[in-house]
DNA sequence: TCAGTTTTAGTCATTGTGACTATAACTAGC
DNA sequence: GCTAGTTATAGTCACAATGACTAAAACTGA
């Protein structure tokens, strides 16, 4: 690697170097409230700059991949996931972003259904935290997680995205209460269910959800596809 | 540059190069009906890949230069002018968009206020053209400038942008304008005014636009800020 | 002075939405 | 087996936003 042994001089001519780096979202019940909550999965930096401190999981840019494929492989290197949805958030360019090197970093997000299997992939150098308690992170990290969550909360608010945190199946009250995590407020149930009704993406089941101590509600399925990225936009 | 001068298996291990490109908006009147419509200039290639077809400006990204900074310089160097609105649109980072080399283009997009000079500033290698009459451009540029209309298009409707391709003072009718040429409809001119004057960022001004052969419309001016990129953010 | 033009104000019906009430359908505990 | 507790689901009401439309106001040019 030619940044790894490039002295101060050649590092002022060598071209800005390329990174990948994702942002992890998943919901996952409160240990509290039982009320699920937003969570993702950061990495402990183990050199430096800023060694010790937990940063974005990320990397350089293989020559061989595409943007969403070195995104993904972050995902899958990290959580032992695939995303149910995956959006590129930014590329950031800052001088300074990195105090050794200068560095361009392309940002994606990505929305995980959490599983029993992928929350315990976590070790030493790899743990999941809430969103809104994340410490001091590497780099220009907490800005790029507040703009990822700007960001998620505005295509929930506007687009039809909330369904990517849950499985195929799923309540009105659970799109609630994704709902009312990501947004952190209170929705009117039959408010909110006569919105729902009104897109034309959610397909009502004949199957109820049996179990919980009240009437079972009915089970509803997604029928939309993802936005229109240019990311996404060939594949038909 | 270590791009030019390296052979085929040199340019599969280096790391993919780094380019910033421009999508420059300006509104302009027809000349068959004198009404704005959306024009864009582009650049003629001058050596290969693609030699002799039009472009979009762009380059490699300088060291010293933050994005936002090399995009404004590729704006200034093709038009003379300095933008008004400028927004980063995406990063393009396919395997294939350059047919000898891997490379990753970081677009912005912008809008600038056609003044007569900027217009002028054409020569045998810089031109401007209708967005709607581009025909077939160099690498993937014609889906880059897509998505750039398709942002146009619905920053336009949802936020408060219009406004920047108009100077400082406008007439209403004027505002609307740049909404029928940019999204090709037609609109009310009383309902559009009725939902313009809801937002608070329109500012009444006591002067009048005299000249017209109708009764005269009264100057309007914008007082927003532009939004809150992660490019904007710190800048209070 | 009048015809032609655009600006500006206003009405009316329809739709979307927040607040709220009421009933339906289940479980748990007695 | 009955009842209280809980959530699901349906519906009402007032209000805001919006599209279609009518009409008056204020200028120019003939």
């Amino acid at each position: 690697m030619y940044t790894t042994s490039a002295n101060v001089a050649e590092r002022q001519t060598a071209p800005p170097s390329l990174a990948i780096s994702t942002v992890i979202f998943a919901l996952r019940p409160s240990e509290a409230s039982g009320r699920p909550t937003l969570w993702l999965p950061l990495v402990r930096r183990i050199r430096e700059p800023f060694k010790g401190l937990w940063a974005l999981p990320g990397g350089p840019l293989t020559h061989s991949e595409s943007l969403p494929d070195a995104a993904s492989r972050n995902l899958r290197e990290t959580t032992g996931l695939a995303p149910s949805y995956l959006e590129q958030l930014y590329a950031f360019g800052g001088l300074h972003r990195s105090p050794t090197q200068r560095v361009v970093s392309i940002v994606y997000w990505a929305l995980v259904q959490p599983t029993e299997a992928a929350l315990a992939d976590e070790s030493e150098n790899v743990r999941w935290f809430r969103a809104d308690k994340l410490g001091d992170l590497a780099f220009d990290h907490n800005a790029i997680v507040d703009y990822a969550l700007w960001r998620l909360r505005n295509k929930l608010a506007y687009g039809s995205i909330a369904y990517h945190f849950l499985g195929e199946y799923f309540t009105l009250a659970q799109v609630r209460e994704v709902y009312e995590a990501v947004l952190d407020t209170h929705l009117d149930p039959a408010n909110f269910r006569r919105h729902i009704k009104a897109t034309p993406e959610i397909e009502e089941t004949g199957e109820y959800l049996q179990g919980g101590k009240h009437r079972p509600p009915r089970l509803y399925r997604f029928t939309g596809r993802p936005g229109l990225d240019p990311d996404n936009r060939s594949t038909p």
